[in-house]
RNA sequence: GGUCCCAUCGUCUAACGGUUAGGACAUCAGGUUUUCAACCUGGUAAUCCGGGUUCGAUUCCCGGUGGGAUCACCA
């Protein structure tokens, strides 16, 4: 009751690296909905240290992500706010700030040892076995040789003097207490020699400032946990929370990368997949309502999501899952729906209404939009092959065939341009047509379908007549008759 | 190698310390159909190993094994 209700404020923050594949994007998604089923705050930040690494369009690339996936940011580089730049190379001067403090407080200290004196230590180490560790040579300095150095204009960056405490605790909200020893823990460097900060000192820094109060991110950041908890007491801040999400695993093992065939999510639509397919797919990586329902809706996954509901143990990413989410999503959307991204893998210059049909018909057979394009050449081709080996139904003569052919031409004919707009018509009109007359359905609708696709799997013969029109399908028949004799 | 994390069907996972260990994907079989899909029904398939604690461990503790992450002036 007379708890004060804190504003929950989550935060996505990638480096513009590169196009982001769907483990980042799992991230932000967890941020989000936790942000957004306790109606609090989803921040951007882009975290852009790293000059040499930085790829042009990055940025660009994860919003487009994004929104294609239906994730919103209340606050960030384009969004604005109130904490703000959201981008950390336009806040350089308020690290420096920090690390003023951090160094008056000595809790960070100047280096100024040359790159290969480092090398040379990391390979001694190395050689004797041991973990590369820095060995604090610049923490006896004297104030004065410090004073020297810098007025010399020697270059140098600062490193975090671990806390003097043997031991220092973490808690993750997944895991628990774990417990380190602060000898471990190398001092690495807060400020580069550019000027820029690192991770550690800016991620920490803003996700202060910026008020975030719960942070999920990968689980490789677990061992340098004890550095930012360190961090964050040095400044005597209250820390977030932290949640280290289970890593996304590849199948050959190992965190999933590039490298490790791991697709860039805005990739994916121009694969075929379906932005709610991939996002429930994403959920469910790692995370589970505890219940038995499969299929969630981004609001539904709002309501249901809980750190509870997280697992701890990496999940392989089984594209066989993803596909079946994907056609389930394929199957029940409405064919306008698809309609756009649909378009990308049919062929141009035809109308949106025959589109439609097409998708209609074909839809429960995809697992990925882009199988339509191999799948339905024979709809527009003009002239269709047809292999009168096939066109029989089982043993019939080529005669009999013909007749069936004949047979179906003469029902169809009966069938106003109107009524063929309605599939049931057709369906209705042909199977009553073999019903007065005693037939059965095989001998009539097989020869059909073949000469209406010049396929044996197919949509069934009355699809695909609605979706030839009836002009096209009588000329087909006609064309199929012929090559019967 | 040091440190840390993790461990249920092939895969994603469920199971107040007491269940015939459940669901989904994949797979297999059958049904339906003019074909292929879709759809429906059913089957095969898992608690890493060894110790404890307990009347009773998938579940709690310890050890082992295995997998993973990380050890940059990258994030």
């Amino acid at each position: 009751m007379n708890e004060i209700k804190i504003q929950i404020r989550t935060r996505f923050a990638p480096s513009p690296t590169g196009k982001q594949h769907i483990g980042g994007f799992r991230t932000a998604l967890y941020s989000y909905l936790y942000a957004k089923k306790q109606n609090g705050v989803f921040i951007l930040r882009i975290e852009d240290t790293d000059q040499a690494r930085s790829v042009k369009g990055s940025v660009e690339s994860i919003y487009d992500g994004l929104k294609w996936l239906g994730i919103h940011p209340d606050e960030g580089p384009r969004e604005g706010g109130e904490y703000g730049p959201y981008s950390q190379s336009e806040r350089l001067d308020m690290y420096k700030k920090f690390v003023q403090e951090l160094l008056d407080g000595k809790h960070a200290y100047y280096c100024f040892c040359a790159p290969e004196r480092l090398t040379e230590l990391k390979q001694a180490q190395s050689a004797a076995a041991k973990p590369p560790k820095y060995d604090q040579k610049c923490l006896k300095l004297t104030p004065d040789e410090i004073k020297e150095k810098l007025k010399a204009g020697e270059k140098y960056v600062v490193r975090q003097k671990m806390p003097s405490e043997p031991t220092l605790t973490t808690f993750d909200e997944l895991r628990g207490k774990t417990l380190w020893q602060t000898k471990d823990l190398d001092d690495h460097v807060l400020l580069k020699s550019d000027g820029f900060p690192t991770y550690h000192l800016a991620n920490v820094v803003d996700d202060h400032l910026m008020k975030i109060t719960h942070v999920f991110r990968g689980e490789e950041w677990l061992p340098s946990f004890p550095k930012h908890v360190a961090l964050h007491g040095a400044f005597g801040w209250k820390m977030p929370k932290f949640i280290h999400l289970p890593l996304i695993l590849s199948k050959e093992g190992g965190k999933l990368s590039k490298r490790k065939g791991a697709v860039p999510l805005v990739d994916m639509q121009h694969q075929g997949f379906l932005p709610e397919a991939v996002v429930n797919f994403m959920a469910f990586l790692g995370w589970n309502p505890k219940t038995e329902q499969e299929i969630f809706s981004m609001d539904q996954l709002i309501e249901k999501f809980s750190i509870k509901g997280l697992n701890k143990a990496g999940a392989i990413y089984d594209t066989e899952k993803l596909l079946w989410y994907n056609a389930h999503y394929i199957h029940h959307a409405p064919a306008e729906k698809l309609l756009q991204q649909a378009k990308e893998f049919l062929p141009g210059g035809f109308s949106d209404d025959l589109y439609k049909k097409i998708i209609t018909i074909e839809k429960s057979r995809l697992t990925a939009l882009s199988e339509l394009s191999e799948i339905t050449d024979y709809l527009f081709t003009k002239k269709l092959k047809i292999d009168t080996k096939i066109l029989p139904w089982k043993e019939n003569t080529p005669d009999a065939t013909a007749q069936a052919l004949k047979f179906s031409a003469d029902a169809l004919a009966k069938i106003g341009e109107k009524d063929w707009e309605k599939q049931e018509n057709i369906e209705k009109t042909l199977k009553t047509a073999i019903q007065t007359s005693n037939q059965k359905n095989g001998p009539i609708l097989w020869p059909l379908r073949v000469a209406l696709t010049g396929k044996t799997q197919s949509p069934s013969p009355f699809e695909v007549a609605w979706a030839l029109g009836k002009e096209e399908t009588q000329n087909r028949i006609v064309a199929a008759i012929k090559a019967c004799s």
